[in-house]
DNA sequence: TAAAAGGAAACCG
DNA sequence: CGGTTTCCTTTTA
């Protein structure tokens, strides 16, 4: 926020490239408010922030109004009195407010989709996906946002049959929730289309791309450990804090809150529907004599502690 | 009663 | 082959 004039236009630039309209900012604003399952705190960061930083947004460049240009505007008004906060200057403020807010629900959008992608294991564009990717998104999908199973409807279709679908057929699919997955996989969609404008584009460095970028580098590599995997959910807090945190973080001292929780997450990204605690804590154990993960001192339940802290 | 601890064997990229 | 996953028995808080 350094440089709201930068990300003011970069968001206009965002918001028609991709081709978003007040209908889909409408849905994802409407879906972040309603629906709450388990995992909504996890996928949802910063919903309430970004709710609460939308008044605030406008007050601070109200703000900067009001003193920064104070003397501008005493100059120009004393000068032309009709200028000084004219309706269209008004309007303008009020658009760069809006695109503003626009951007940001955009970067949230690109950091849902990044953590449903590291989760699921599946790339951001949904053409690359193959039927098991499809799966796991409609998985995810739905109980994200409390629709009801419809996987069956889908089955042995890829991404790209995906993508070529209608709304129409969408709903001929499932009739309860054919729309919603339908303007859900349009969001992804233009998310990756716009990553690939972004990545071949501009060379200007923007808040969106660093959070693709974050994606690939962690997308990328061998078959996820464990232990990176624990490393990964603790680094996000504000995602994961229900489930597992840190005790003591230079001391690499953490608590699993909610074990089962914690298992089907390890499940659905190893692909181990069949994940639980005594699973996972099993090889949690085989750590021990690695030198990777040990039980702290004072051991205590669903306790366990890195070796090697960061 | 859930979690901790490990042995043993299967599984899989 | 390594890194789990699966299953199991016994012990502990």
């Amino acid at each position: 926020m350094s440089n709201p004039e930068g990300s003011l236009s970069e968001g206009t630039v965002y918001g028609s490239r991709i081709g978003m309209t007040e209908d889909t900012f409408a849905l994802l604003e409407r879906n972040r408010v309603s629906a709450e399952p388990w995992d909504l705190e996890e996928t949802k960061p910063n919903v309430e922030a970004l709710e609460r930083g939308v008044p605030g947004l406008y007050l601070s460049c109200f703000d900067m109004l009001l003193t920064e240009d104070a003397t501008w505007l005493v100059e120009v008004s004393e000068a032309s009195p009709t200028l000084a906060m004219s309706p269209g200057l008004q309007r303008q403020e009020e658009e760069r407010s809006l695109e503003q807010v626009q951007s940001m629900v955009v970067g949230e959008v690109l950091k849902d989709i990044e953590t449903a992608c590291k989760l699921l294991n599946i790339t951001p564009d949904p053409i690359e996906w193959n039927t098991g990717n499809v799966q796991k998104w409609l998985l995810w999908t739905e109980h994200l946002y409390r629709l009801p199973h419809a996987g069956k409807a889908f089955q042995d279709l890829t991404g790209k049959d995906l993508c070529a679908m209608s709304e129409e057929e969408f709903r001929q699919r499932s009739p309860q929730c054919g729309d919603t997955l339908h303007a859900h996989l349009d969001i992804w969609k233009s998310a990756a289309w716009m990553k690939e404008r972004c990545s071949v584009g501009d060379t200007k460095t923007t808040g969106a791309e660093d959070l693709w970028s974050e994606a690939d580098s962690s997308c990328s590599g061998q078959p996820i450990h464990l232990w990176q995997f624990l490393r990964e959910l603790l680094l996000k807090p504000h995602n994961y804090g229900r489930c597992i945190r840190w005790l003591n973080k230079e001391k690499g001292i953490f608590k699993i809150e909610d074990s089962a929780h914690v298992a089907r997450l390890w499940g659905l990204r190893k692909n181990r529907p069949a994940m639980n605690y005594d699973k996972l804590s099993r090889s949690i154990r085989q750590y021990y004599k690695k030198g990777i993960i040990r039980k702290p001192d004072v051991s205590q339940r669903l306790v366990y502690q890195f070796v090697h802290p960061v």
